[in-house]
DNA sequence: ATGAAAGCGCTAACAC
DNA sequence: GTGTTAGCGCTTTCAT
């Protein structure tokens, strides 16, 4: 009466899920073949590839991908990891740009084969340890971030931005940082401006320290001062303040000298913000400080969110191109993976500036 | 001079990685024991286990994870798809909502042992079946989607909203839609509306068309007319636009009879955007149509935007809250695939009217 | 052209 | 207490 003793199985499988030695007796013919036959490897009959085939279709079928992975060695699985923020738990999402280099990742991933296991940011290594990753993604380390040692400790490449470089198993896909900020600023100045300021996180992340350094040096270049406010944290709110600061008079450790309105001189005529902000939000509080864009202040943000094409003016935006980033990471990490060849380690990913009436001065 | 004959291997494996039976060599010991040492079960005398643990460690030991989940039967490995906006490809993370939804699933999975594999929106079954995914979770599905019933055929556990209720093999967790609906209604009315308009998606998933049900029956409730305005597409175009179309007059299908100016009866004094929109882009909107918000209109939104916080004035929002549902739908599964006992199959959450300026009334 | 058998790395019966 | 052994389900030499 014992039908069917489950050996080491769970606590009871809704059904016993069809094996290849199931459908290999069904048919008639050995595993291998039928292995063959699934694969398409080996040489066989027409014949009996139909028949194993067929089979295997009416069985409902389904390979046993964890004993692939075993066999194969490895489970073309990725890890995904936000490194900055890591006291921001899971929110970094809500940010466009991390919500869609996430998404292309996992969906470029998923075409060339690999899935993409979704890390909490700030995870440390030892919490998936035991998950068969065969690389991780680590996107903007914190400049002492300790994930990336504690991956490639384990043994496991890594795929960062160019703050890796260098770093045995570690390689790196980014932006051209520098070109970036010059487009943005060659920009303004086109436009006529010569009092543009800067809002950058003031965090160690490479991007971060890369503007600031671009921004201090197209000014040096330009001969014109150094007008930069750091934001202290992330979110709408610091980056609004900081925002303020940097439309109420010049860069933070500076000259504020004389009392009340010293307008005319000293107040900024452009605005690129760095720092992840909603573009409406930013355009209200210049407002608010009695700026009229772009009359009186040219505004541009580095942004991928899709609100700055609905506001009035339209807020130019400097895209980071999550897309190309997560292809070009990945179409990188895949030749690593598989071709194992010592690869060029690093690409450079150029940005795009998309410029909208924000910062396009009026009447010619 | 052959050192070591790679038998299946990789091109060419960094490392070699060291096995349990490297370790139990190196510490004279067998597999057993090792593995019972390190996994904490067995009778072993504290020496030997010490010993076992001190030579793993040593030599960097880290256990196949793929090995264990084959020998185990489960990969602790849970796919995650967003069923809605089958056209909208990676972009869904950019709404808050599915940001920290899928943030805190990931998180919270994780917590409990399982990595979440972010599967992209609208992607279907067979592209990901060879993934050993020991279960499915479906962010509302359009009534119509196939990938469901993929999922389910594939022997594969599904976890999803309501929607699926009654489905064998699939298991839900949902929004208290009709008390949520309710709750801003109810404070509109508190507040002294009696015109409110509603904007919601005109989409098939389970959260909206309840959302219009829960209207429509609290309207017959309260003898005021359904106002509502569904909106095609999702985006904060769109939306915006609807919004404008929900100002101008009553619902679509509506008479608008005379010619230009007829305000006073007819205008809404109160408006409950359900589709995701940047709450400053709504509130523009409504000044655009020359409204004064919370004066003549009251506003809300079912939004997990943080910039409503930081509107002028602030937007009350009614939150789904993402993160209780990630968690009720992730201990939901676990005990499901742990004790597989036939559990309730379905939870209810609560959502929270975080009420502020743009809903109340001014001057008592 | 097809099948038998070894083995990926691990855990769990079952001896000793 | 500790070691031996048998698989988990699959792919892949290697015989036949």
């Amino acid at each position: 009466m014992t039908t069917g003793s489950r050996h080491g199985g769970q606590p009871s499988s809704p059904t016993p899920r069809v094996r290849l030695v199931d459908v290999a007796r069904e048919a008639g013919l050995s595993k291998t073949t039928v292995s063959a036959a699934l694969n398409d490897t080996g040489r066989l009959s027409p014949a009996v590839r139909e028949k194993a085939r067929e089979t295997a279709r009416r069985m409902g079928y389904r390979p046993n991908a964890t004993a692939r992975q075993l066999r194969a060695g490895r489970a073309k699985l990725i890890g995904y990891v936000v490194g900055e923020a890591v006291d921001a738990r899971s929110v970094f999402l809500e940010s466009p740009y991390f919500a869609r280099l996430t998404g292309a990742t996992a969906a470029t991933a998923l075409r060339r084969g690999y899935a993409m296991v979704l890390l909490p940011a700030g995870s440390l290594q030892s919490e998936w340890a035991d998950l068969p990753l065969d690389a991780v993604v680590v996107t903007d380390p914190d400049a002492d971030d300790r994930i990336v040692d504690d991956v490639l400790a384990a043994g496991i490449p890594v795929f960062s931005d160019r703050s890796v470089e260098g770093r045995p198993g570690a390689y790196w896909v980014d932006v051209d940082t520098e070109a970036a900020v010059r487009s943005a600023l060659d920009h303004f100045h086109e436009q006529g401006a010569r009092r543009p300021v800067l809002v950058v996180p003031d965090s160690t992340t490479r991007f971060h320290t890369e503007v600031f350094a671009a921004h201090r040096e197209w000014c040096a270049e330009h001969g014109l001062p150094e007008r930069a406010v750091r934001v202290p944290e992330a979110g709408n709110g610091p980056v609004v303040r900081a925002v303020e600061t940097a439309l109420a008079g010049g860069p933070a450790g500076d000259r504020r000298e004389g009392g009340g309105g010293s307008d005319g001189e000293d107040r900024p005529d452009a605005l690129l913000v760095v720092a992840e902000a909603s573009p409406p939000l930013v355009l209200e509080a210049a407002r608010r400080h009695g700026y009229s864009v772009p009359d009186d202040l040219l505004l541009a943000c580095v942004s991928e969110d899709v609100t700055a094409e609905h506001t009035e003016p339209p807020v130019t935006t400097l895209s980071l191109r999550p897309e190309a980033i997560a292809e070009a990471g990945i179409e990188h990490l895949v030749r690593v993976l598989e071709q194992g060849g010592r690869e060029p380690a690093g690409t450079l990913v150029p940005t795009r500036l998309d410029v909208r009436a924000s910062s396009v001065r009026r009447h010619g």
